[in-house]
DNA sequence: GATACAGTACTCGGATAGGACATGTCCGAGTGCTACGGG
DNA sequence: CCCGTAGCACTCGGACATGTCCTATCCGAGTACTGTATC
């Protein structure tokens, strides 16, 4: 899986702290010290998924696209690493003894079906958690991660 | 998530259907028309996890090291895609502001602990199933398949 | 006929290329701010 | 003092290199079989 799941997921978090305040990618990537170019990158993937908007131009930046409460994990995983599985079946059955080329054996080969249990188990758990509910345990851990994220961010007054 | 992964299942299971009988790597890929050499390679990656043994020379190949009701579906993934998580953490708060390098945040940071969480359940859910459940209910709808499979794989008689 | 032995064909195992995707970087289009000049 | 406007600095967005891992292949080491010659 990409690093770039990380990247993201974190950089939702502090956008969540920085409420509705655009914050351009360079002070995102400032925050952990990343590739600012390439953060940008995976914050274009975030827009197009419709989880942040994006503002062009001086006190531009990216911001929440709709509140922590409504942007799940599989959202952010989705979003950079793309909607296929990562197991894709292959149809391998279809050239095997037997094998129709008319079936669809990624919902009827079992082996697919097992593992597609296993992903779905995973999608369920990555869909259960929201940002918000990260957001609240690290605030309740560390109450005054939001002051320090804000500090961070915030376009100093000129 | 590597290919190799359903190439490996669908062998194990043939294997299982060879009973004990050794299967040259040439003739588990003939069973799909898969590339012969690159499939032994897979084959090898499950033989240095010991799910499968080797025998060299005529009349060898690859055997089941032990029954499929102890080889699980997390076995098979494992011995082919590697230990890592596929979410592994980058502890990027280390660079962050208030970040201690002596902090293992792989353990603490709340993101990384919910990407766990998510890849526990995949992990679970793959360990929970073996390769015998998925024999019995292919047997149980296709009961011709054992034999079938046997024919394709049994040496032909000189 | 039984046995020892040399030759052979077959198999795994690792070393070796090729290609696709993730990673990282750079520059142009667009936008809002700012400062200046005029009314 | 207020307003319009030209310039500018800043930002995103996509196009362009680089590295790493998956994919694919080939050849050598080892082994069991086979056929033959000998006793």
């Amino acid at each position: 899986m990409s690093e770039g799941v990380e990247w993201a997921l974190h950089s939702c978090l502090n956008l969540a702290w920085a409420e509705q305040q655009a914050v351009p990618a360079r002070k995102l990537a400032a925050f952990y010290d990343l590739p600012p170019a390439y953060l940008n990158r995976q914050l274009q993937a975030l827009a197009r998924a419709g989880i942040v908007t994006s503002t062009s131009g001086p006190r531009g930046g990216f911001r929440l696209a709709r509140s922590p409460e409504q942007i799940t994990l599989l959202d952010v995983v989705v979003a950079i690493e793309g909607e296929q599985d990562a197991f894709r079946c292959q149809q391998i059955m279809r050239d095997g003894p037997g094998g129709r080329s008319d079936v669809d054996y990624r919902k009827h080969c079992l082996v697919s079906q097992a593992m597609r249990r296993a992903e779905l188990a995973w999608r369920r758990e990555l869909a259960t958690q929201t940002l918000a509910d990260i957001k609240d345990s690290v605030e309740s851990r560390h109450p005054d991660a939001p002051r320090v994220a804000r500090n961070q961010l915030d376009t100093p007054a000129r």
